[in-house]
DNA sequence: GTTTTTGCAAATGATTTGCATGGAT
DNA sequence: ATCCATGCAAATCATTTGCAAAAAC
C-alpha cells in the first residue's frame, strides 16, 4: 500500500512524508473499522510525536485518494474502513458495532427508481440493523 | 400524532408537556429529514422559550417511543426522520442530502449470512450513494 | 404534595483552524 | 529556495450534563 500511496501523492503533486506513510500502514495493519483516535494511538506508539490533526488530515487524504472509506455509524460516530471493495454492513443497534458482511443483493428496482428521480447512483450499500452476537 | 404521543407517555408513566407535544407536531409538520437545530428553530417560532436541550431530549424520547427515526448521514451528521415505515435512502456524495426512495430489495442472502454470523437482524436498509439531481 | 421536566449555564467530545516552524521537493 | 506539511494551541460545533425552579400528576 505504501507504494501506491507514494505514487498517488506524487501524481497529485503532494508530498510523501513519514507521517502519511505511517498512518496508511497503521490503518492497513489494524485491518478493521477504526476511529481517528484509535489510529492516533497506534501511530503514536510506533512514531511518537505525530499530532492528532495530522492523523485527521491524512485520513481525509487517504479517503480522497480512495485507499480507505469513511463510514458513519448509526450513532453518528465516524470510522474508517481499510476495505475499499464493495461490501455490506451489519450494525448493532445496541452497542453500535459495525461488521462487514458479504452477499448478493438485488437492488435493481431501487436503482431504477433512483434514476427516474434524477439521481445518478454509484452503488447500493445495505446496512442490516439488529443485535450483534455479543448483545443478543 | 399528538394523541398517540400522549397515550404512549401515559403508558410509560411520563408526563405530557406542551413542549413535547410541540416538538412532535413540528417534526410531523415539517415532514422531512430534519436536524435538531431545525426543529429547535421551528419550535422556537411557534413557542418561544423552549430550550435546545429539551428539543434534544424530546427527539430522543420520540425515537424511543418509535414515532420518529434517527438517521446518521454519510458525513456523520444526525437527522430525524418522521417516517417510521420501512423505506430506503438516496445519499448525495457531494452535498450530503438524503432523500427517501421506495422499492423492493432482495437481501435474503445477506440476512441469512448475518444470521449465520450470530447476528439477529431486524431489517435491511439500503443506502444508494451517488449524485442528486441538483449536484449532477 | 411528590416527582418529573424544564431552562440555564457550563461541560464535554470530536473535529477543524490559524499560524509559525520544519521538512520534502 | 520554494512551498507544502506538521505540531501546537485555540476555536468550533453538536450534543450532553448538573442543578435549581416550575409544572404535571
Amino acid at each position: 500500500m505504501e507504494t501506491s500511496l507514494a505514487t498517488a501523492l506524487r501524481d497529485r503533486g503532494q508530498r510523501v512524508t513519514p507521517q502519511r506513510l505511517m498512518v496508511a500502514r497503521v490503518v492497513s495493519d489494524l485491518d478493521r473499522h477504526v476511529t481517528a483516535e484509535v489510529v492516533f494511538d497506534e501511530v503514536s506508539r510506533r512514531m511518537p510525536g505525530v499530532s492528532l490533526p495530522t492523523v485527521y488530515a491524512t485520513l481525509e487524504l487517504l479517503e480522497s485518494i480512495g485507499l480507505i472509506h469513511r463510514v458513519a455509524t448509526e450513532r453518528g460516530a465516524v470510522v474508517y474502513d481499510p476495505r475499499t471493495d464493495q461490501h455490506h454492513h451489519l450494525a448493532c443497534r445496541r452497542c453500535g458495532a459495525i461488521v462487514d458482511v458479504e452477499g448478493p443483493v438485488d437492488a435493481g428496482a431501487l436503482l431504477a427508481a433512483a434514476r427516474s428521480a434524477g439521481f445518478a447512483p454509484d452503488q447500493a450499500q445495505v446496512v442490516v440493523r439488529g443485535l450483534c452476537a455479543d448483545c443478543a
